[in-house]
RNA sequence: CGCGGGGUAGAGCAGCCCGGUAGCUCGCGAGGCUCAUAACCUCGAGGUCGCAGGUUCAAAUCCUGCCCCCGCAACCA
């Protein structure tokens, strides 16, 4: 594996509160940091906000107050949920912040401009006022926009275009080239769906919108008259963090690095189009990969406002009691990398009653109330068949991880904790009543194999995953928070933590609710 | 013929690429155990694998046609 990791997720659109569609997101990005760091790699990790657009103009408009005072509100919403939630990331990018975005993108736009991929053009498009963009054939019915039913009037304006067009076929080799030097799209299945979208032609993309038209965005350099429009403000984010093109550039991170996009697949054409001409034209090196999410529904339904079924972050962190961990396990376990989720309050509980609190919890508890009678001290004797067991679990499980199938990591994770109930029970160590030393040792076997067990969770529930490591009293226990902590050869192997004498006091791991 | 995803036990899914006794989790029923958070373990019930053809000794799995559901840009950039 590489030794160095950049991995970005999508940047939030901060016009209202966030929801669980950024969590997920921002969950799986993190299961992915924490796992490369556990193995060993550099890893950066950025996420950021988009804060500029016509939305958050007339969001702002509406409540009387400056753009730039409505993000500052809703911004630290999702940096204080992030940070509940334990997204471990290590920059955050803001895309009004003059000072670290704006001069990369500025001097991205001019290299844009000198490579000839920016040209000043006519646009006529129609427009409706109600959605203040201008529609495209999908958008109407009978003439008529979909969602406003009126019909739009024809505007003529100029705009920059980047020209996309003439890229379709060096884009087309960068994705279907496999390894170094290609650009992956994880799942495989969503990669034809975006080499379908290059046989049916590029076209250029605008880059700008007239001043009147977009005001709360980053200026056009040396052309007032117009604002830029999304695409190189927006996702310049990912270089802007590093400082690209300033005299604060710091390439580590991209140039030698391996360069991961978790986004949704709403998005998707636009990194994997779009996103890779800029940076040729730039004379940068594309990215890696393009980890594309699916979205979430709630209780089998679209979320949306109308149904009445959004689910708000801030009411499931209140339903464990401020704990991530069952919501951080949730959204791993149950949806599938790359595949459409479901959210349910349901099935959530029901997940935190039998995975959580019965399966690994009790586990827990009941390995260690009965050494903790026995005094406590452990005797982890070495035998072919558990070390072989281990080894054959981690080399499944750091498979899976590493090909960012991480449902399936986490799955077999909780499959092995349920098979240890199953030996506990085989073993029945309550029933070894004349041989202490006998008994010491069953019990110190299935201790060990929580250590391991805990170590894989470490990714997806950290706080658990550590709270657990205590309760066992490993000697690592306290590192394994911080992002240095790396789980080494040794740690896979079966009692290789030779000073770990002695387990904790037992603690109720999870609860019951209410 | 817009594109894509999907239709397998009550629910959620795996299996399909590389055909060969239909499997997992939760839930449900019965039993066991009693170390443990009324937790754990075992067994069981429950499925015409969307429909119809075809290929084959053999199809959930390959081929053809059809039907149905869901997304298509996330609060409506």
């Amino acid at each position: 594996m590489s030794a160095r990791q950049y991995i970005t997720t999508a940047i939030d659109y901060p016009n209202a509160a966030p929801h669980m569609g950024h969590v997920l997101e921002k969950v799986l990005a993190d299961v992915c940091a924490r796992w490369m760091r556990l193995r060993g790699d550099a890893v950066r990790f950025q996420i950021g906000t988009d804060e500029h657009g016509v939305k958050i103009a007339r969001k702002a408009k509406e409540e009387g107050v400056m753009p730039q005072e409505l993000v500052d509100r809703n911004v630290p919403l999702f940096q204080d949920l992030y940070g509940r939630l334990q997204i471990s990331y290590d920059a955050f990018v803001r895309t009004t912040d003059r000072k670290r975005h704006w001069p990369t993108v500025e001097a991205l736009w001019r290299k844009l401009q000198e490579a000839g991929k920016l040209e000043k053009r006519s646009y006529t498009g129609l427009y409706c006022s109600g959605c203040e963009r201008f529609l495209t054939k999908k958008d109407l019915e009978d003439g008529k926009c979909v969602t406003h039913k009126v019909a739009p009037e024809e505007v003529t304006e100029e705009n920059w275009f980047f020209t996309l067009g003439e890229d379709a076929l060096w884009l087309k080799k960068l994705l279907t080239k496999k390894g170094k030097g290609g650009y992956t799209i994880v799942p495989e299945f969503r990669a034809p769906e975006t080499l379908m979208l290059i046989e049916q032609g590029l076209e250029d993309v605008s880059f700008s919108r007239s001043r009147e038209s977009l005001t709360w965005g980053i200026p056009v350099p040396d052309d007032p008259d117009h604002v830029m429009y999304v695409w190189c403000d927006a996702l310049t984010n990912y270089i802007s963090g590093l400082g690209f093109f300033t005299n604060h550039e710091d390439r580590t991170f991209w140039d030698d690095a391996q360069v991961t996009h978790v986004i949704g697949k709403d998005i998707a054409r636009f990194h994997a189009l779009i996103w890779p001409a800029m940076l040729k034209a730039a004379n940068v090196r594309t990215p890696d990969t393009l980890l594309i999410h699916g979205f979430l529904t709630s209780e089998g339904e679209k979320m949306s406002k109308s149904l009445g079924n959004v689910v708000n972050p801030e009411d499931v962190l209140s339903r464990f009691s401020g704990n991530p961990d069952p919501l951080r396990f949730y959204l791993s376990h149950e949806v599938p990398v790359g595949r459409d989720g479901d959210f349910s309050w349901e099935r959530i509980t029901e997940l935190y009653d039998s995975a959580l609190r019965n399966q690994l919890g009790n586990l827990l508890n009941r390995i260690l109330v009965m050494l903790k009678k026995e005094s406590g001290a452990l005797q982890i004797d070495s035998k072919a068949s558990d070390a072989k067991q281990v080894a054959e679990k981690w080399a499944s499980y750091t498979e899976r991880m590493d090909g960012f199938t991480l449902h399936e990591g986490i799955k077999l994770s909780m499959e092995w904790v349920r098979l240890m109930n199953e030996g506990f029970n085989d073993a029945a160590p309550w029933k070894i009543k004349d041989d202490a030393k006998q008994k010491v040792s069953v019990l110190s076997a299935f201790a060990e194999y929580v250590r391991h067990v805990a170590l894989m969770l470490l990714p997806f529930i950290p706080q658990t995953a550590q709270e657990i490591s205590r309760q066992l009293n490993v000697p690592y226990a306290e590192k394994m928070l911080e992002k240095d902590f790396v789980i080494t050869p040794a740690m896979r192997e079966w009692g290789s933590q030779k000073d770990w004498r002695t387990v904790g006091e037992p603690k109720i791991l999870f609860a019951p609710l209410e």
